[in-house]
DNA sequence: CGCAATGTTGATAACAATCAAGCTCGGTGG
DNA sequence: CCACCGAGCTTGATTGTTATCAACATTGCG
């Protein structure tokens, strides 16, 4: 279960405890940036005092998203940009036969939405992983925002940038790589970015099934339990169900290769 | 799908002066974007007369590139995105044995070096499939004229969407096609994006070697060979060297599937 | 012309998909 | 409380697609 993974640095996260500043506190349960526990790395992490307080009047509204319930769909106009809380999803692209893509696992701090701004609507379904909370932000306030805050509109276009290594990774990936160096990987990017949230690197909790890990890294699923018992047997992990722990992440490293 | 890029209406693209089959015969009656025949597809395409002027003025430089060097490099500090004026590249990210990855072709109208903004270093070899030119666009000042104007802004963060939906399209066909699902699904991509620039859909020609096509596609060059030997023998398309022409466009959607 | 780069085609092998059976765990209801 | 159920997971047997190895054809260029 999610309790299980050890948290390294110090960072409470009480979403009911923490204050709100200004006004509305009165009729919305919400949070600033300012007290939020992942603002070193979310979007606003780089503004100073008076532009995170503006930001955090654009990105007042909380959503909670039950696990399995959609966040958006696809088709569902573009209005904002959501930053998740807690939780994780996965985007889910859907085809008109029904068969379905995940593009992309997304854990506190990410932003989803991206993919929608050019197009204007979403392509995807958003659909929370376990019990989930984002931050919305409207897409519109945030680019009039931005216009007038360079390091606002340095940060969006980094992020989105970002996004666009991500993604190469995963083609790079999918592209040329065996079963094998595509679990290793997958299993080293979550480690990289539970660290970066301050958890353990090496001990961690899958949210997914192992189909959706198939789905994503264009395996099946018993590819994907056979690559990880695999991987237990020569000691390279250990697996339990959901809990994983890398005993040996310089050899998965080295199963991936340098890129 | 695959591989869309800006999304703007087509304006005629005139062969005469930019020409893409045969020969490259590059053009220098033009430098500014004003009386560029691009304009319509190519990153100011929003901006009304004053504002194109001011980008003329940031966008001056133009840089040949001949076949096979590189635009940059893995590694070079980022400076500038790159609008290709004419010819072709491609992006080709190295590993440290020396593996290469191809993650996109760039056609004319498209920009380069947008993955490049996060990390503020390339990622990636920029590649010249043949003689090319393109647009310098430095970033310190295209961010700087985003701030003042609101169209600017919106319009690159849209391209810079519009690359991970592109992105996206590819993860799919690497993760889910089959090697004729994927071939199918780049002719179509090319023939879409030819279009846009105004030539014919149904007949082009493939700047890039069978090795870089199954690069790109995840695939084998010998089975990239036989695929469209395949197609050919089915009067998909007929296939002479790197000339293509699509027969049958109609079965190859269908081959691909409807996402 | 001759050579190197590119492309085609065939034979074989490897890897992952598919099909199939059984297991584990958590939840539910008798 | 326990038996049952089903989703999720594991493992085995077999098949199929594509990679690999290999030979040869074609093209373009110095």
């Amino acid at each position: 279960m999610l309790q299980s993974a050890i948290r390294v640095q110090p960072i409470p996260f009480k979403p009911s405890l923490v204050r709100m500043n200004g006004q509305s506190a009165a009729t919305r349960s919400s949070v600033a940036c300012s007290t939020c526990c992942l603002q070193g790395v979310c979007l606003p992490c780089d503004l100073a005092g008076g532009d995170l307080e503006r930001f955090d009047q654009i990105a007042t509204q909380k959503r909670r998203v039950a696990r399995g319930s959609a966040l958006y769909r696809s088709g569902d106009a573009f209005e904002a940009l959501y930053a998740v809380r807690s939780g994780g999803f996965k985007s889910v692209g859907v085809s008109q036969n029904g068969d379905e893509k995940i593009t992309g696992f997304h854990l506190p701090g990410e932003l989803l939405g991206l993919e929608a701004i050019s197009p204007g609507r979403h392509g995807y379904n958003a659909v929370a992983l376990e019990d989930s909370e984002v931050c919305s932000i409207p897409f519109a306030a945030l680019e009039r925002m931005a216009l007038a805050v360079p390091s606002l509109q340095h940060q969006l276009l980094r992020v989105i940038s970002g996004d666009i290594s991500r993604d190469h990774g995963l083609m790079l990936l999918l592209g040329r790589m065996t079963a094998e160096q595509r679990l290793a990987a997958f299993l080293l990017s979550l480690s990289r970015r539970y660290e970066r949230l301050g958890f353990a690197a090496s001990r961690f909790v899958l949210r997914m099934t192992r189909e959706e890990i198939g789905n994503y890294l264009g395996l099946t699923l018993e590819t994907v339990s056979r690559v990880l018992s695999r991987f237990q047997r020569e000691g390279l992990v250990h697996v339990q169900q959901r809990d994983v722990e890398l005993k040996n992440a310089t050899a998965l490293r080295d199963l991936v290769g340098h890129w």
